[in-house]
DNA sequence: CGCCCGATTGAACTCACTCAAATACTGTGG
DNA sequence: CCACAGTATTTGAGTGAGTTCAATCGGGCG
């Protein structure tokens, strides 16, 4: 049984922005559907051209590119309130991949609803385009980190920044968060070999700066690993939700 | 002398999407000036809230982003047609810093009449995003790079790369492009060292797949090196002018 | 129990880094 | 016109961070 947009339970978060009446119940109608996938379902294909698109609702993610050869760059955790697929409704093709690592549920769009959005609705326009800015400042972030950064930096930074964000949208408790992911995962995110990233990530943990097992992560020293990032320490704004 | 977008040189190009008379229009009034600047000069920087967004006319410059300890990444190379600064016009602050290598011309628009934009032209609102989901997969390319790709194939990558982009332009002449930029500059877009770029681009050199010197690149056999870099062969689509 | 998958650990190797110095070029001032 | 400083490229040598290979361990499941 599909929510409503008035009873989004992301809505509600203090990390998002609030919506007037007439962008809320504009969104009611532009909602085509909602999507249940089980864990390890592909949801986006790299290349192909979904006919929609999607906002997480629940559960977490994989975005990735592979190469022919079978190599692959984890360009993001997908995590809820995420807007995903919307290159393949502007431009023809959908240049990466998603798959679910967890149960998902999916808020779903028509890609040919798009245009009717652009024209009947510019504030929600403007606020995709803010997401679509917001993927492109944190994918520079990335880049940066897997260009310039040790291993060390890169799995502080990855942690914090993971943590953060799921903060920000009230998933975790008692310092604790779910993070559904495999190391193999977190070193084709950084550019570093399973290896490397097993032992890198057994120096923080010998450390006490934090702790992941079974699928749990929890930051006990989030202040240091921030400095061993050199990340700083800015709030992010209030963000759109579609 | 400003350029009428009426008679923009770039406009011309079959790379370019046509413009409608009504757009055309509209695109006149939103140009608020143009800017000429000089080699070297910074023309956007991290952090900063430009109240301009630009399209660059002429000339070729470079996006990157630094860390506190003087760590750079290059992001991108900057070249004509490409729209910049709309990240700070959107969210509060720009996410990165671009510097101008060779002269450059710029179109200057208002960060302010932005929003007039998603009001008044839906179409030209449309085409802004288009173009920050080109830059979003451009810098999923990247990041794959960086993460996956051997020195030897991140080389040859960014040099096919760049030289498509150019060719698109029209800027490469008997094989022949200008590319104003320092070993440094590609050791940093590549998260490589200064001494193993070098040595990395003998290679190439040695085996008369590219020559690069005073600032001008040829590729002598792209297909080799597009078969080094694992890069498919896809003409990119016809894209938006702002 | 046996199998599969993911995490962990050890050992050897190598790609890319740092350090260092030489070369080449350009602009500046005497 | 030459000396000099500053910047970019090139090359050599030694080092090290991260890789690959390989084996083990542990939990979940048919």
């Amino acid at each position: 049984m599909p929510v409503a947009c008035q009873d989004c339970p992301l809505r509600m978060l203090p990390c998002f922005d609030d919506l007037s009446e007439d962008e809320l119940q504009f969104m009611t109608q532009f909602k085509s559907g909602e999507l249940d996938v089980a864990a390890g379902t592909p949801i986006l294909v790299e290349g192909s051209k979904s006919p929609q698109i999607f906002t997480v609702l629940r559960g977490m993610g994989l975005r990735y590119k592979t190469l022919e050869d079978g190599r692959r760059q984890v360009t993001n955790f997908v995590m809820p309130g995420d807007f995903i697929g919307l290159q393949a409704a502007i431009q023809s093709e959908i240049g990466y991949s998603v798959d679910a690592s967890t149960d998902m549920t999916l808020c779903v769009f028509r890609r040919s609803d798009i245009w009717k959005l652009f024209r009947m609705h510019p504030s929600r326009a403007f606020d995709m385009t803010w997401l679509v800015c917001s993927e492109e400042h944190f994918l520079g972030e990335a880049l940066t980190t897997v260009g310039q950064r040790s291993a060390l930096e890169r799995i502080a930074w990855a942690m914090v920044t993971v943590h953060d964000r799921a903060s920000q949208l009230g998933l975790v408790h008692n310092g604790v968060m779910n993070f559904p992911f495999r190391q193999q995962d977190l070193a084709d995110a950084l550019g570093l070999s399973l290896v490397h990233t097993n032992k890198t990530l057994a120096k923080l943990r010998e450390r006490d700066l934090l702790t992941w097992s079974d699928g749990m992560l929890s930051l006990r020293d989030r202040e240091s690993l921030r400095q061993i990032a050199q990340l700083d320490d800015t709030m992010p704004p209030k963000r759109p939700l579609l």
